[in-house]
DNA sequence: TATCTATTTGCATATCCATGCAAATATTAT
DNA sequence: ATAATATTTGCATGGATATGCAAATAGATA
Protein backbone atom coordinates (compact mmCIF):
# COMPACT_ATOMS: atom_id res chain seq x y z
CA UNK A 1 0.00 0.00 0.00
CA UNK A 2 3.36 2.50 -0.15
CA UNK A 3 1.87 4.23 -3.41
CA UNK A 4 4.77 6.09 -4.60
CA UNK A 5 4.13 9.61 -5.35
CA UNK A 6 6.42 10.98 -7.46
CA UNK A 7 7.63 13.42 -4.96
CA UNK A 8 7.20 13.78 -1.72
CA UNK A 9 6.31 17.44 -1.69
CA UNK A 10 7.25 18.44 2.22
CA UNK A 11 8.81 20.97 1.43
CA UNK A 12 9.96 23.90 3.61
CA UNK A 13 8.23 27.41 3.63
CA UNK A 14 10.50 29.32 1.59
CA UNK A 15 11.49 32.09 3.96
CA UNK A 16 14.13 33.83 1.67
CA UNK A 17 16.81 35.88 3.53
CA UNK A 18 15.14 38.89 4.50
CA UNK A 19 14.89 41.06 1.93
CA UNK A 20 16.12 39.09 -1.32
CA UNK A 21 14.12 40.94 -3.31
CA UNK A 22 17.10 42.72 -4.65
CA UNK A 23 18.54 39.34 -5.99
CA UNK A 24 19.63 39.30 -9.83
CA UNK A 25 18.22 37.41 -12.00
CA UNK A 26 20.70 34.04 -13.33
CA UNK A 27 20.82 36.13 -16.52
CA UNK A 28 22.52 38.61 -14.84
CA UNK A 29 25.40 36.07 -13.28
CA UNK A 30 25.15 34.30 -16.83
CA UNK A 31 26.56 37.49 -18.64
CA UNK A 32 29.56 37.50 -16.34
CA UNK A 33 30.04 34.01 -15.81
CA UNK A 34 31.92 33.87 -19.73
CA UNK A 35 35.44 34.55 -19.38
CA UNK A 36 36.15 36.47 -22.32
CA UNK A 37 32.64 38.27 -21.26
CA UNK A 38 33.58 38.68 -17.37
CA UNK A 39 37.09 40.39 -18.78
CA UNK A 40 35.15 43.20 -21.46
CA UNK A 41 33.22 44.19 -18.06
CA UNK A 42 36.85 44.57 -16.28
CA UNK A 43 38.48 45.96 -18.98
CA UNK A 44 36.08 48.72 -19.73
CA UNK A 45 35.82 49.16 -15.90
CA UNK A 46 39.40 49.87 -15.75
CA UNK A 47 39.32 52.36 -17.93
CA UNK A 48 36.45 54.41 -16.70
CA UNK A 49 36.03 55.75 -20.28
CA UNK A 50 33.95 54.92 -23.20
CA UNK A 51 34.73 52.88 -25.82
CA UNK A 52 33.82 51.67 -29.13
CA UNK A 53 32.96 48.36 -30.33
CA UNK A 54 36.25 48.11 -32.63
CA UNK A 55 38.51 49.83 -29.68
CA UNK A 56 37.48 46.89 -27.26
CA UNK A 57 37.71 44.15 -30.15
CA UNK A 58 41.35 45.53 -30.48
CA UNK A 59 42.39 44.66 -27.17
CA UNK A 60 40.88 40.76 -27.47
CA UNK A 61 41.65 37.98 -29.60
CA UNK A 62 38.57 37.31 -30.85
CA UNK A 63 36.48 38.46 -34.03
CA UNK A 64 35.10 41.94 -33.94
CA UNK A 65 31.73 40.15 -34.55
CA UNK A 66 31.84 38.44 -31.07
CA UNK A 67 33.03 41.22 -29.43
CA UNK A 68 29.90 43.14 -30.30
CA UNK A 69 27.74 40.43 -28.84
CA UNK A 70 28.87 39.76 -25.80
CA UNK A 71 28.86 44.06 -25.42
CA UNK A 72 25.50 43.87 -26.47
CA UNK A 73 24.71 40.76 -23.73
CA UNK A 74 26.35 42.39 -20.88
CA UNK A 75 24.05 45.57 -21.83
CA UNK A 76 21.24 43.36 -21.74
CA UNK A 77 22.37 41.94 -18.58
CA UNK A 78 22.41 45.60 -17.04
CA UNK A 79 26.13 45.83 -16.32
CA UNK A 80 27.17 48.01 -19.61
CA UNK A 81 25.62 51.55 -21.15
CA UNK A 82 25.88 51.90 -24.63
CA UNK A 83 25.44 55.15 -26.74
CA UNK A 84 25.25 55.47 -30.35
CA UNK A 85 27.62 58.43 -32.11
CA UNK A 86 27.92 58.55 -35.71
CA UNK A 87 28.37 54.73 -37.10
CA UNK A 88 29.70 54.20 -33.98
CA UNK A 89 28.48 52.28 -30.94
CA UNK A 90 29.92 53.60 -27.38
CA UNK A 91 30.54 51.50 -24.57
CA UNK A 92 30.89 52.22 -20.87
CA UNK A 93 30.08 50.50 -17.89
CA UNK A 94 26.92 51.34 -15.50
CA UNK A 95 29.01 51.62 -12.52
CA UNK A 96 25.85 52.91 -10.37
CA UNK A 97 23.92 49.33 -11.37
CA UNK A 98 26.56 47.46 -10.77
CA UNK A 99 27.62 49.05 -7.35
CA UNK A 100 23.58 49.06 -6.21
CA UNK A 101 23.86 45.32 -7.76
CA UNK A 102 26.48 43.74 -5.33
CA UNK A 103 25.84 46.37 -2.59
CA UNK A 104 22.27 44.49 -2.42
CA UNK A 105 23.46 41.18 -2.54
CA UNK A 106 26.38 41.97 0.27
CA UNK A 107 23.17 43.44 2.31
CA UNK A 108 20.95 39.97 1.75
CA UNK A 109 23.87 37.72 2.86
CA UNK A 110 25.35 39.87 6.01
CA UNK A 111 21.54 40.12 7.18
CA UNK A 112 21.24 36.22 6.34
CA UNK A 113 24.14 35.60 8.25
CA UNK A 114 23.89 33.72 11.54
CA UNK A 115 26.88 35.29 13.27
CA UNK A 116 25.45 38.45 13.04
CA UNK A 117 22.15 37.85 14.56
CA UNK A 118 20.93 36.99 17.83
CA UNK B 1 52.64 46.76 -49.13
CA UNK B 2 50.30 46.89 -46.69
CA UNK B 3 50.59 43.94 -45.33
CA UNK B 4 48.04 42.79 -42.88
CA UNK B 5 48.71 41.82 -39.24
CA UNK B 6 46.47 39.72 -38.00
CA UNK B 7 45.29 41.56 -35.09
CA UNK B 8 46.36 45.17 -34.81
CA UNK B 9 47.46 44.79 -31.39
CA UNK B 10 47.60 48.50 -30.44
CA UNK B 11 46.09 47.68 -27.27
CA UNK B 12 45.22 49.66 -24.20
CA UNK B 13 47.28 49.77 -20.82
CA UNK B 14 45.36 47.42 -19.03
CA UNK B 15 44.53 49.69 -15.62
CA UNK B 16 42.40 47.67 -14.23
CA UNK B 17 39.75 49.36 -11.63
CA UNK B 18 41.34 50.47 -8.29
CA UNK B 19 41.63 47.40 -6.50
CA UNK B 20 39.89 44.70 -8.59
CA UNK B 21 42.46 42.13 -6.86
CA UNK B 22 39.25 40.62 -4.78
CA UNK B 23 37.72 40.31 -8.20
CA UNK B 24 35.67 36.63 -8.62
CA UNK B 25 36.62 34.28 -10.95
CA UNK B 26 34.27 33.38 -14.08
CA UNK B 27 33.26 30.45 -12.63
CA UNK B 28 32.19 32.04 -9.69
CA UNK B 29 29.76 33.73 -11.22
CA UNK B 30 28.77 30.70 -13.52
CA UNK B 31 27.91 28.79 -10.59
CA UNK B 32 24.85 31.12 -9.88
CA UNK B 33 24.12 31.69 -13.65
CA UNK B 34 21.96 28.25 -13.59
CA UNK B 35 18.39 29.26 -12.59
CA UNK B 36 18.14 26.15 -10.19
CA UNK B 37 21.40 26.62 -8.92
CA UNK B 38 20.81 29.92 -8.00
CA UNK B 39 17.63 28.89 -6.48
CA UNK B 40 19.08 26.33 -4.35
CA UNK B 41 21.52 28.75 -2.72
CA UNK B 42 18.86 31.18 -2.13
CA UNK B 43 16.57 28.60 -1.09
CA UNK B 44 19.43 27.68 1.49
CA UNK B 45 20.21 31.18 2.50
CA UNK B 46 17.30 31.63 3.67
CA UNK B 47 16.87 28.75 5.95
CA UNK B 48 20.04 29.93 7.79
CA UNK B 49 20.12 26.05 8.81
CA UNK B 50 22.15 23.25 7.03
CA UNK B 51 20.44 20.76 4.95
CA UNK B 52 20.91 17.79 3.62
CA UNK B 53 20.99 16.56 -0.40
CA UNK B 54 17.92 14.76 0.17
CA UNK B 55 16.14 17.70 1.38
CA UNK B 56 17.25 19.97 -0.65
CA UNK B 57 16.31 17.40 -2.92
CA UNK B 58 12.87 17.85 -2.11
CA UNK B 59 12.43 21.47 -2.59
CA UNK B 60 12.81 21.10 -6.42
CA UNK B 61 11.47 19.17 -9.47
CA UNK B 62 14.31 17.47 -10.71
CA UNK B 63 16.45 14.59 -9.38
CA UNK B 64 18.34 14.43 -6.53
CA UNK B 65 21.80 13.02 -8.12
CA UNK B 66 21.03 16.79 -10.34
CA UNK B 67 20.78 18.32 -6.65
CA UNK B 68 24.16 16.70 -5.37
CA UNK B 69 25.76 17.79 -8.62
CA UNK B 70 24.27 21.53 -8.25
CA UNK B 71 25.51 21.62 -4.25
CA UNK B 72 28.95 20.47 -5.30
CA UNK B 73 28.95 22.95 -7.82
CA UNK B 74 28.23 25.56 -5.39
CA UNK B 75 30.54 24.45 -2.55
CA UNK B 76 33.37 24.25 -5.36
CA UNK B 77 32.37 28.09 -6.58
CA UNK B 78 32.82 29.03 -2.74
CA UNK B 79 29.53 29.85 -1.79
CA UNK B 80 28.21 26.82 0.04
CA UNK B 81 30.21 24.71 3.01
CA UNK B 82 29.67 21.05 3.79
CA UNK B 83 30.15 18.72 6.46
CA UNK B 84 29.72 15.11 6.38
CA UNK B 85 28.03 13.27 9.58
CA UNK B 86 27.76 9.70 8.90
CA UNK B 87 26.05 8.96 5.47
CA UNK B 88 24.44 12.51 5.41
CA UNK B 89 26.09 15.36 3.95
CA UNK B 90 25.03 19.06 5.14
CA UNK B 91 25.28 22.28 3.00
CA UNK B 92 24.84 25.72 4.24
CA UNK B 93 25.40 28.59 2.67
CA UNK B 94 29.13 30.45 3.19
CA UNK B 95 27.95 34.09 4.38
CA UNK B 96 30.89 35.43 4.85
CA UNK B 97 33.06 34.37 1.77
CA UNK B 98 29.42 35.71 -0.34
CA UNK B 99 28.88 38.96 1.90
CA UNK B 100 33.09 39.60 1.37
CA UNK B 101 32.74 38.58 -2.37
CA UNK B 102 29.66 40.83 -3.44
CA UNK B 103 31.31 43.85 -1.32
CA UNK B 104 34.21 43.71 -3.09
CA UNK B 105 33.04 43.76 -5.91
CA UNK B 106 29.97 46.80 -4.81
CA UNK B 107 33.59 48.99 -3.52
CA UNK B 108 35.60 48.36 -6.40
CA UNK B 109 32.45 49.98 -8.27
CA UNK B 110 32.35 52.49 -6.91
CA UNK B 111 35.98 53.61 -6.40
CA UNK B 112 35.77 53.03 -9.99
CA UNK B 113 33.04 55.58 -10.59
CA UNK B 114 33.77 58.37 -12.50
CA UNK B 115 31.54 60.37 -10.61
CA UNK B 116 32.84 59.34 -7.15
CA UNK B 117 36.01 61.38 -7.99
CA UNK B 118 37.26 64.68 -8.98
C1' DT C 1 24.83 57.67 -56.26
C1' DA C 2 28.79 55.26 -55.07
C1' DT C 3 32.10 54.18 -51.57
C1' DC C 4 34.14 53.55 -47.31
C1' DT C 5 33.83 52.46 -42.33
C1' DA C 6 31.47 50.55 -38.13
C1' DT C 7 28.41 47.41 -36.39
C1' DT C 8 25.10 43.82 -36.52
C1' DT C 9 23.16 39.52 -38.06
C1' DG C 10 22.67 34.83 -40.31
C1' DC C 11 24.64 30.49 -40.49
C1' DA C 12 27.52 26.51 -39.39
C1' DT C 13 30.15 24.16 -35.94
C1' DA C 14 32.26 22.56 -31.94
C1' DT C 15 31.96 22.48 -27.21
C1' DC C 16 29.82 22.85 -22.83
C1' DC C 17 26.25 21.67 -19.70
C1' DA C 18 21.77 20.50 -17.27
C1' DT C 19 19.17 16.59 -16.80
C1' DG C 20 17.64 11.73 -15.97
C1' DC C 21 18.57 7.06 -15.22
C1' DA C 22 21.21 3.37 -13.60
C1' DA C 23 25.06 1.68 -11.22
C1' DA C 24 28.61 2.32 -7.76
C1' DT C 25 30.17 3.88 -3.29
C1' DA C 26 29.73 5.02 1.62
C1' DT C 27 27.72 4.50 6.02
C1' DT C 28 24.67 2.63 9.36
C1' DA C 29 21.66 -0.95 11.12
C1' DT C 30 20.12 -5.80 11.56
C1' DA D 1 27.70 -10.59 6.16
C1' DT D 2 23.25 -8.60 4.52
C1' DA D 3 20.24 -5.10 4.02
C1' DA D 4 18.78 -0.38 3.94
C1' DT D 5 19.63 4.48 3.27
C1' DA D 6 22.32 8.61 1.47
C1' DT D 7 25.21 10.33 -1.82
C1' DT D 8 28.11 10.25 -5.79
C1' DT D 9 29.43 8.93 -10.41
C1' DG D 10 29.22 7.05 -15.30
C1' DC D 11 26.81 7.53 -19.39
C1' DA D 12 23.69 9.24 -22.91
C1' DT D 13 21.14 13.10 -24.76
C1' DG D 14 18.97 17.31 -25.91
C1' DG D 15 19.67 22.08 -25.72
C1' DA D 16 22.37 26.23 -25.04
C1' DT D 17 26.28 28.95 -26.51
C1' DA D 18 30.95 30.82 -27.87
C1' DT D 19 33.23 31.38 -31.98
C1' DG D 20 34.45 32.53 -36.90
C1' DC D 21 33.22 33.80 -41.39
C1' DA D 22 30.48 36.04 -44.65
C1' DA D 23 26.76 38.92 -45.76
C1' DA D 24 23.67 42.65 -44.48
C1' DT D 25 22.73 47.03 -42.41
C1' DA D 26 23.66 51.82 -40.84
C1' DG D 27 26.00 56.01 -41.28
C1' DA D 28 29.39 59.28 -43.17
C1' DT D 29 31.90 61.05 -47.13
C1' DA D 30 33.30 61.97 -51.88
Amino acid sequence: MDMQIDKPQKRDKNVWCCGIDGIPSPRFFKALSDPTRLNIMLYLAGLREPRTVSQVAENFPIDLSVVSRHLSALKEAGALLSEKTGKEVLYTVDYVFLAEMFKGMAEAMESCCPSSQE
